[in-house]
DNA sequence: GGTGTAAGCGGACTTTACCCCGTTTAGATT
DNA sequence: AATCTAAACGGGGTAAAGTCCGCTTACACC
């Protein structure tokens, strides 16, 4: 006899219940963000707040910082999509400089408006360099610059010498900023995205000019 | 009368048992280091080790990382004596490019030499912005530019820039590295170091072409 | 030398992340 | 429906960071 018929490509990647713990969690999560910020979001208060056991949390998310990282990857796909499939300067169709910028311009302003999650996800004590949180951002560069005439260069060290350069600044805002008191209105500060923007413009085109 | 006479600027800004038991704690850190890497080096454990109360030791560094910060201090002031007024080009005389070059050089073999302690020193909880470790590397590269004619630039946001890019790689490299088993030699890898660096110089001509 | 006081010290206590492992259950196979 | 097994679940247990506060001590001044 066969192996069995029809469906599975892979045995099951993950059984019914995990799914619903996890959505459920993750919407729990949002909630207590909303609620009361990033802080009082303990691994016990989670589990407690979504009826669940502590061991369910850390077998879904592995790790704190995970939660955040997690719910960043969900609000991430939105992005990513305009950047893969969207209409131009982000998406295809732009010559890759104009991309390069448009990249960069994209994800400051994702981040900023994600500032609270984005700065919890990159906690923990783990190792955190810069761009290895989001291999995307660096991929995306990398590629980028492979479409471009640089001459003789190191292209791989370069993705991960400007996807840092493009974080750098952002972290520093992140940390920097005001997120101890409740920030009056979202974009709080439009002229530090932008500084940050321009930088990020200026830089690109420095490297890149034949 | 005049103010008593002799040796004080300022009041006293620290307790001569509060300078030994720091020194010692130090010396007792690098020890344990040596001994069993630094995994096991926990506050408790140095506390004990060094004969001294828990609180003392949080009293003096403030954090876990706090201790890998304040050694890696230690070893660095040789090496920013080296850039402050040892001989060009890592040293004042040198044209400001060549000095930018040699500087992201010098510290890439710095932080690969004393790589256990440097990524130590990041882990901690608190923001890890990229170059806000070292703001020395920051300022540094601001004041070279600012020596350069570069046209119009935020210079204040292109050294974030830069000290991201030369820390980005970096990073990578330090947590990707072989930190577990016993390195059987200090210069395990001379050609990451090596290409990392090439990188560097690649871009910062890059970007200072004028 | 005596004295006052700010700085330093110690170590019990609290809080959390994260581990472990016995128990339960989804869902495939018959 | 009955059975079987790998995955998921729960929640008590552990370890380590960081806090607190009463006691001790260096040292400036007399």
């Amino acid at each position: 006899m066969d192996r069995p018929v029809l469906p599975v490509g892979e045995p099951h990647a993950e059984r019914a219940d995990a799914v619903r713990n996890r959505r459920h969690l993750l919407a729990t999560a949002r909630d207590m963000l909303a609620d009361e910020g990033a802080d009082t979001l303990t691994m016990d208060a989670l589990a407690q707040r979504a009826g669940l056991g502590k061991g369910t949390v850390f077998r879904r998310f592995g790790t704190r910082a995970g939660i955040f990282h997690a719910l960043l990857d969900d609000d991430e796909r939105a992005f990513q999509e305009q950047v893969l499939s969207g209409p131009p300067p982000l998406g295809p169709g732009a010559p890759p400089l104009d991309r390069l910028i448009a990249y960069g311009r994209a994800r400051i302003g994702f981040l900023i408006e994600h500032r609270e999650i984005a700065r919890a996800a990159l906690d923990g004590s783990q190792p955190i360099p810069a761009g290895s949180q989001t291999p995307l951002s660096q991929t995306h560069i990398r590629i980028l610059l492979g479409q471009m005439p640089l001459g003789p260069a190191d292209l791989d060290v370069l993705a991960v010498q400007l996807t840092a350069a493009l974080d750098g600044p952002l972290l520093l805002y992140l940390s920097a900023s005001d997120l101890t008191g409740a920030a009056p209105q979202t974009g709080a500060r439009p002229q530090t995205g932008e500084r940050i923007a321009r930088g990020w413009q200026d830089l690109v085109q420095r490297v890149c000019r034949t």
